[in-house]
DNA sequence: CACACCATGTCCGGAAACGGCGAGCCGGAC
DNA sequence: GTCCGGCTCGCCGTTTCCGGACATGGTGTG
């Protein structure tokens, strides 16, 4: 039996998130709406609610300093012992991206040692459990393009922009 | 020498049944064409036709009914006892399962007591004598597959969905 | 008694399909 | 000529699907 997580939810002007954590640390952070690759219904129908969960609190604080622009990196365990060791080394990877910056599907492939699974770093970039503390967002097509989102393209338009410090502009 | 039946046969959507009864209740419903494990035929060529008999009677009434989609259960006695006490258990399983409900051939070996016993389960609804009456077309594969019928997979899917209210749709 | 049938179910390995891509090529619009 | 859009194809980890190999227990044979 993998180890219950206990979960919280809380409102963003991006639509309402899901927050999940294990001992280890932050372990799942989903929009509830127009998310892709959730876990299933009835896995997290089996987490309790403990909004008061110190790692939930921190996450919620430094969620909402965020999005008011008042923080640009965040500072919580995490737990990603979640994914493949392939997943884990990509997800590791984008937490080396400052804010205002972005990179490639291919630059994070080289910086990852496998220069030509660009495809497959898309795939484990998409099943990124932790929308925003782990920034996926940051990652872009080629030619700048935005290319895919699991929370939709608007919100990552929405993500970047704020990233660049430009304010919530939605 | 087992006691000897009357017999009787009837038109139905799915093709001619013909029905057995012996004093104890009705003993025997096969399709007459494509149904496996039927009776010898020089044993079946020993019954009498008494098209009036009580119990054959009833059995045509409530089928018709059933394929009217009038009826969804029987009432009328059977006659389980050709069976080896195995078999018979297993077809007294059957009878518990209600219209429009299915089992796997495994939780049917459950609700005998003999849980691994599936293959022997599967050989044992193979047998049953009592096509319709005894509903083992309401048992399905671990995964909702049909896997199989005595009388052909065809008329089993009729008869689910029948048993669903649907209608007779062939 | 030994043995071979089955209207199954589970597990496991291999094959094929599927992506939040990117480079190369081709044909049009200037 | 340039430039751009659109198409094709290779790339590779993951997921899904399929087929074969067991284990399993009652029955009908020999």
């Amino acid at each position: 039996m993998t180890p219950t997580l206990v979960q919280t939810t809380l409102p963003t002007p991006l639509g309402d998130m899901r927050l999940a954590a294990s001992g280890a640390g932050l372990a799942g952070a989903w929009f509830t709406t127009g998310q892709r690759h959730l876990p299933a219904p009835e896995r997290m129908a089996a987490w309790a609610y403990e909004p008061d969960h110190p790692v939930l609190c921190a996450a919620r604080e430094q969620l909402d300093a965020y999005f008011r622009a008042e923080r640009r990196a965040f500072d919580l365990p995490l737990d990603l012992a979640t994914g493949t060791p392939f997943q884990q080394t990509v997800w590791r990877a984008l937490l080396g991206i400052a804010a205002g910056h972005t990179l490639s599907y291919g630059e994070v492939a080289q910086r990852v040692q496998r220069p030509r699974a660009v495809r497959a770093v898309g795939a484990a970039i998409g099943r990124n459990p932790l929308s925003i503390f782990v920034p996926c967002h940051r990652v872009v097509g080629a030619r700048g393009d935005l290319t895919g989102y699991a929370g939709g393209l608007d919100r990552k338009a929405v993500l970047l922009r704020l990233d660049g410090g430009a304010g919530l502009t939605l």
